[in-house]
DNA sequence: CCATAGTGGAACAGAGGTGTTCCACTATGG
DNA sequence: CCATAGTGGAACACCTCTGTTCCACTATGG
């Protein structure tokens, strides 16, 4: 696994990235799409991996893994819970095509990897749990609410782009406005 | 067009409804899938729709006039501000399969009719000017953005029944509870 | 220089969806 | 009763995507 060659990781990486991006627009893209778009040959693709079912395996460990790393990066441990919510809601915010994606194929999040709750799942209820604690949540909201609606406003930041070409960070300002709002206490 | 046989209508209808619900649930769906949802055989939907382009069409104009009806239910024009979006949260709430179905199948969403402003989009750019006024929607938040808030946190309030198991009748009030909050002045 | 890793493209068979045609069946109003 | 509207299913050719095989090409380190 790990004692791939440089070209390989850089290939395999590609081909990753290059799925994320083209499957974020079309949904329905064919293999072909997602090689062409990366800049390789579609048997290329194949040597990597052999079939879709292992490639959509793939490409949902490579999404959670960019969704861990920027939980860990927002240390939610740390500091006023408000804070820390908007730490984590401004790392997924860069997340882009990877939310989008995440949002427009579903079936990638069907594993059992997606079932059972993530450390950064985790990590949300814990913070969830402190504002409770501190009165800074609305009691109300449930860490699966808050999840549901930070993901929610996330992804309306993002359409608000796309549809209405609103700048990225006046975007991202409302969103970390109104998300702050909906779960004062 | 109108002057349809009450059978045919029926039928068509029929067909409609399972699209919907079919490719709410599955994005992929093949047309035989559709048909055999709406307890109708293949060739038969082939009568009504010639080709899938077509169906795609009937369903996109079948959608927004499912929501402009349910937009007129909710008379924006009177009563509180806050009390009229509610309303128009619960009409749209109550459209559940047309609700995630938009979201799962963006194709839909592409011809022109849903480019320019429909009248649901002038009565809610109504509301929110009139909220603008009376101070109780907060002036940070443009027409275009709580419009998108609202789509955001009903589908994650169908989100939070389908994943968590959660009541609706609880799912609906957290969303009408945060969607308040969210815009408040 | 050359052995090897990495790649692209052509070609193939298989699977599944699509659109069409044709025929047999059922129900319903005149 | 029977003519007609409405339907279902089988069969068909067509298309696209898929997964695979095979061969030729390029680059790079020893």
């Amino acid at each position: 696994m790990s004692d791939e060659t440089m070209v390989r990781a850089r290939t395999r990486r590609a081909i990753l990235d290059a799925a994320v991006l083209t499957l974020s627009q079309n949904h329905g893209a064919s293999l072909g799409d997602i090689a062409s778009c990366a800049g390789v040959g579609r048997t290329t693709l194949h040597r990597y991996f052999a079939d879709r079912s292992e490639l959509t395996k793939a490409l949902s460990k490579h999404v959670l893994e960019r969704i861990e790393t920027a939980t860990v990066r927002a240390v939610l441990a740390e500091g006023p819970v408000p804070q820390a919510l908007e730490r984590l809601c401004q790392e997924y915010f860069e997340l882009g095509d990877i939310m989008m994606f995440m949002f427009a194929d579903p079936d990638v999040m069907g594993g059992p990897e997606w079932k059972e709750p993530t450390p950064s799942d985790h990590a949300l209820l814990k913070l969830v749990e402190r504002g409770h604690s501190d009165k800074s949540i609305d009691p109300e909201a449930t860490p699966l609410w808050v999840q549901q609606v930070m993901w929610a406003m996330l992804f309306a930041a993002w359409q608000h782009t796309r549809e209405n070409n609103v700048p990225k960070h006046q975007a991202l300002s409302l969103c970390l406005r109104s998300l702050r709002k909906a779960i004062a206490a």
